[in-house]
DNA sequence: AAATCTGATTTGTGATCACATTATACTGAC
DNA sequence: GTCAGTATAATGTGATCACAAATCAGATTT
């Protein structure tokens, strides 16, 4: 028997519906937390954390907390400096580009696999999401986070459908890494509305999942990623 | 200051050249020995491990231990179920088409960038590792740990000449995955000698290099990585 | 015989403590 | 003021302990 749940003998249509039961462990769960904290930008880089403050806050051990950042810093979403200081990594352009070239890999693989597996209804999904984004973009006061977490969600949605799961981890690992930032940009690419040549890659990528045409999808995409890592680049906000 | 040694006044030319003294703390180590016996194919697929069995095994308590597993794990080179079990992960097919899919695309970009960047110095190093690594393979009895570690540190060489570090670490996981296998598989190319059709990949990524050639540079690279992967995939040892 | 139950053992997890190392505040000398 | 030196506080690391959950062996029942 694998859980309590599975020892029952359960009769199919009765009790198959059953939520399982959710339990992660308190490392993880706060694991999750950081890890949404940090994409949110609520952390800036180069600040510093200690394990006993996070605990605190978080009224844990400092033992939890210590799996959960280790886990980050593994993932590059946190660095362990030699002198065994934690803090939020500080984005350089190099290091941004590099991301930025691997992103552009990785997610064109993940939008040709989409466009030849994705179910009608999650474009649909995407669709909405789309509309969703230029409203808020079109308003006078445009919501960074929210703009931001709509955009990751939208993305996500085409990730998932390509059904390559190491894929997927991995694409995850670098959001993380760039995700404070591509908050940043969308806020002020909202405001300086108005004189945008760029086109509308979020429409172009559905356009071509709608024809299941791999290349087209991959274009739309990396045309997506490289209007706002340009975006990001020109800001200039970014040392080195 | 940031050490000790770093504190004295350091005379131009008279100190400057003192090894700094390493100080890596135990789980470090301790991930690095689990990691270089899972790359050395020494832990099969599917192998149950628990935390208090390797603190045994290396005379240290449970706890650093817990962290090199727990890494490991996120890297995925371990894996925990859902019964907060360990094991090493056991290869599907379609795990290791998806793993060799994200590798042309990751090496790829590191091939192309290297032949950019490398230095005569270490093309020659890449070609006398080849040197020594065709010269194994002719052997009767070739040696399959030999000649998975002069094949990864020749690919090594290439990877690291591209300057790109988060590329490098991203690599650096994959290979974690798929270093057993390939093991196995050098093993059985070297001993199927003779009639073996494919082009010597890695000469023409030399020639490529030598050439400042990215492209071509891709392409034997990506050349080396499909003939190795079909010749697993062949092979039908791994389920599904 | 096969499946179920039950108790003992072992597992990973989290808390607490000890300690070496590092950062910080403080002092005094020039 | 600026810098070297020193003492105090705080940090990450690793060991040890406590505990719930999982595993396994043997007993019992169907």
């Amino acid at each position: 028997m694998r859980t309590g749940a599975a020892a029952l003998k359960v009769v199919p249509g009765s009790l198959s519906a059953l939520a399982p039961v959710e339990s992660a462990t308190l490392g993880l769960r706060i694991y999750r937390g950081l890890r949404d904290y940090l994409m949110a930008g609520q952390l800036h880089p180069g600040q510093k954390l200690t394990l006993r403050e996070l605990a605190a806050a978080l009224n844990v051990s400092p033992m939890p907390v210590r799996e959960a950042v280790r886990r980050l810093a593994t993932e590059g979403a946190l660095e362990t400096l030699p002198n065994r200081r934690i803090r939020v990594p500080v984005m350089t352009k190099a290091r941004f580009r590099e991301l930025l070239r691997i992103r552009l890999a990785l997610e064109g693989i993940a939008a040709e696999e989409a466009a030849r597996r994705i179910r009608s209804g999650d474009i649909d999904r995407i669709e909405a999401l789309n509309s969703e984004f230029t409203r808020e973009m079109g308003r006078r006061q445009a919501d960074g986070a929210r703009l931001f977490r709509i955009n990751k969600d939208l993305h996500f949605i085409l990730y998932e459908a390509a059904a390559m799961p190491l894929l997927l981890a991995t694409i995850e690992g670098l959001w993380l890494q760039i995700g404070p930032l591509l908050h940043l940009s969308l806020r002020t690419r909202a405001n300086s509305k108005g004189r945008n040549p760029s086109p509308d890659w979020h429409k172009r990528l559905v356009r071509g999942l709608r024809r299941r045409d791999a290349a087209a999808a991959r274009r739309a995409l990396e045309g997506d990623l490289r209007s706002a890592g340009d975006q990001i680049l020109a800001e200039g906000d970014l040392p080195e």
